[in-house]
DNA sequence: GTCTATAGTCGGATAGAC
DNA sequence: GTCTATCCGACTATAGAC
């Protein structure tokens, strides 16, 4: 698409496969202990080839963090699209009681999938770049954060602000946004505990299903207990 | 206390002093950025020391480790241990409506402590090191799950197991137990995003005590929202 | 126990041929 | 654009004096 090297003929795809095999390398080892020989090894490209194409590593790493931000935006971007659609057309509210229940319908399915996009094993890599990241904020996290999380975290604490009887600054909403995301991080932030405690091998289809079906009954917890203020 | 070091006579405090150090840069940087030479300068120690001390590198962090495993027992202990005095007390359960009450009490109480824990300045560099053992975790995962994962996570679903009116496995607990304190969790996870989202400069007093008031009533509304079943 | 000094290794960057 | 070869800095570990 648009990127800033030198020269855009020949040499894409093994731009692609240098970020590619980061991704999965930086996600192993974190990024002083990936080593730029791994990376390009994994690859099966030249080591020289990162100088060339990005200016060292540190530059592979920003590519790695901007095709990642592309990647979550492309998975749970079209989702997110079609609630901002609604939520704009539910602009003019006429039916308070019709808004917040479509509006807490749409919480549950974009949290939904968000812990499963979370729990899946494809995500492995880059959830542990993005969350070192959280830890250490490099020059990269505006990537990240600008690239996704904001909008998505602006759409949440949209969907609770509507999905509750108003009454509530944007500032609590944000925070119960947080906290809503929180149940569904920490199946990712906490998967070694996880794993060990609950005895599961990987979390699979099964072990979604469960999650994503206490996760929609807390939130519709949450957002009732809410309304009752 | 107990270590398994050369000599216990004068080095103690070169070992304390290392071992404090660590937890700073090991927390800072992560374990293979972290340099012994900067944990030695950092401790105002030689550097050699490390070897003599710990053998090496991976004997600091996992000293490291122990230390942090130790201090978290020593600030959540007391009132897990209270906890779990009145959990062997209510044993004999007579008053089920009146054990539910209490559980729920408690276990606000400890989700509480919990997020202020992880939400204070001192455990910054501490909670950094756990969050990347469980996103790739070594030897000394073992080290942090048996010394105060394991246990709290024990205490937190029983006490959702008794908070609730029964009938749920000791799976299902435990899972909800995770959603509980993952809506702690995400404010170390995701401090980040959190911080900028919120345009906070730090997690202060006031923005603990938001934080709080919001978990409790969202404790309560989950546990609530199991009960009628 | 603590120090200095150094051995031995590995990493990222880059010059220069093709 | 891609490759080989190499430089140079930084790191851990350790030998050996005190």
């Amino acid at each position: 698409m648009s990127d800033s090297t030198p020269v855009p003929g020949r040499g894409d795809t093994t731009r692609e496969a240098l970020v590619r095999a980061a991704i999965e390398i930086f996600g192993r080892d974190g990024f002083d202990a990936a080593g730029t020989r791994a990376i390009s090894e994994a690859a099966g490209v030249n080591q020289a080839l990162i100088g060339y194409h990005f200016g060292g590593k540190p530059g592979l790493y920003l590519a790695a963090l901007r095709f990642i931000a592309s990647s979550v935006s492309g998975r749970l971007g079209p989702l997110v699209e079609s609630i901002e659609a609604e939520l704009a057309a539910d602009g003019g509210d006429r039916h308070q009681a019709k808004v917040a229940e479509r509006s807490l319908a749409a919480l549950q399915q974009l949290v939904g999938a968000f812990v499963a996009m979370l729990a899946s094993d494809e995500s492995s890599a880059w959830a542990k770049l993005i969350l070192r990241e959280q830890q250490s904020p490099s020059d990269g996290f505006d990537v990240l954060y600008e690239g996704f999380m904001h909008r998505m975290l602006g759409v949440v604490s949209e969907l609770v602000a509507r999905a509750q009887n108003r009454g509530r600054s944007a500032e609590e909403c944000k925070l119960l946004a947080f906290m809503i995301v929180g149940q569904a991080v920490v199946f990712r932030a906490g998967r070694a505990v996880v794993m060990r405690e609950m005895s599961w091998r990987q979390i699979g289809p099964e072990e979604l299903r469960d999650i994503q079906a206490q996760l929609q009954t807390n939130i519709a917890a949450i957002i009732a207990a809410e309304k009752l203020r």
